[in-house]
DNA sequence: ACAAAAGTGTTCTATTTACACCCATGC
DNA sequence: GCATGGGTGTAAATAGAACACTTTTGT
């Protein structure tokens, strides 16, 4: 086929049609532990089983709007408070028992909330430690590891782990993020400096502190950085 | 929707119907440049313009499927000589005026070839140096885009160069795709030390050479890493 | 005073960069 | 011999890892 995204110029449909999806992976920190917001399915197939949250891209709605749309449902936060980005789009024939689906995976990073939501759609959507968060509906788990990996990989060279964090924040909250996603220790110390010292990453918000057993600590707001210029390197 | 990829449990669609396509960002290094495979359309919309090769997905078909089919068809080269990896998926409603489609686009990365082999489908498509790949159909600049960005950024942590050379190469000829896919000068003697340093990267192949004006060099293969360590950066 | 966490300084080592220099070939 | 590109050596600058030590709070 020489004519890119083309059908036949009119007439009734030519070509196989599709259900579009879109599914998240809405992940925090939590106890130290990187966890998942997952459902659980009521209907078959899958029925009990637990899944990412997802649901229908609209006639009139664009993929990233769907998105935004499914977690402000999921876990009503303000769209716009939370790190949305899309991952990759899965399609095997095979994916859904009923019919051809294809769906996009967005990979959504929130600070840990007191609970998911309730009172909207997801009122049995759950937290869920990643240890734990098998087995999962269709290919989910796929979609998953892929996200997590993602996630994992962007820590190291941009500011993303504050998208895990209030929107203020100590520098040792920050180091948590990056142990708990990392699943690695890292040295306080070394990481006080390195990240304190990138232009751009943080900024100091006057002298408050909170208190967590020891020396009140700085707090700090994300800044404008989009990149982390030296990286900052898994074990 | 608390029910991912759930459309009702039986009966007619009670979701949008999408027609679902791949597009093919093929990019080569030809003459110290960048190049992107273009088509030209034939038909409107976008008659006349330069259009990324692409189709439809098949009803029996997942997406890298697909991916490989059109890429066979538009350059007849055999399937597993070229990596190919998913980047992005496009879904804007109005992205083509006749349907909704949504589009998944892939990236190709092929040695330079001899020219896009005629004879099958792509009797049209041309090699398009990237600084002259403008106006594009639909929205495939943000694909191109999309996708160049994406080789930029592998070619730092991964052994990706690779995939724009033949079997064997010398290490100036991976040199000079790094500096036509960044834009920028490398030092020759640094480079050597580096590429020839990182372990698995690359497999000496006996004492073969070619000739280049200068002193012969020696031919490498790809070895079996997946990733650099430590990673070669851009300035 | 002591425990706990924040933050600074110092030392050692690995990596990067710049560039001098030698090697192997065609003409 | 000389031009041309291939390849090695080496020293200075930079960045990373390890860890001793000081600071500021609660109890």
């Amino acid at each position: 086929m020489t004519e890119p995204s083309s059908p036949a110029p009119t007439g009734p449909a030519t070509f196989p049609v599709f259900a579009v999806t879109v599914d998240l992976v809405v992940l925090t920190v939590r106890d130290g532990e990187l966890a998942v917001l997952l459902v659980e399915r009521g209907e078959e197939p899958f029925a009990g089983r637990w899944a990412l949250p997802g649901g229908f891209v609209r006639a009139d709605e664009d993929l990233p709007g769907a998105a935004a749309r499914e977690l402000a449902e999921e876990t009503g936060l303000p769209v716009g408070s939370v790190h949305l980005e899309q991952v990759a789009t899965y399609g095997a024939p095979d994916r859904d028992p009923r019919q051809r689906v294809v769906t996009v995976a967005y990979l959504a990073l929130a600070p840990d909330l007191p609970r998911p939501v309730a009172g909207t759609d997801a009122a049995d959507a759950r937290w869920v430690p990643l240890a734990r968060a098998e087995p999962l509906a269709f290919d989910h788990a796929v979609l998953l590891a892929d996200a997590v990996e993602r996630a994992r990989a962007k820590l190291e060279y941009t500011p993303l782990a504050t998208a895990f964090c209030p929107p203020e924040f100590t520098v040792a909250q920050l180091r948590r993020v990056y142990e708990a996603v990392w699943g690695t220790a890292l040295d306080a110390r070394n990481f006080h400096r390195k990240v304190t010292g990138a232009a751009g990453l943080l900024e100091a918000v006057g002298t408050s502190t909170t208190r967590d057993g020891g020396r009140p600590a700085q707090l700090f707001r994300r800044g404008p950085a989009t990149a982390l210029h030296p990286p900052l390197l898994r074990g």
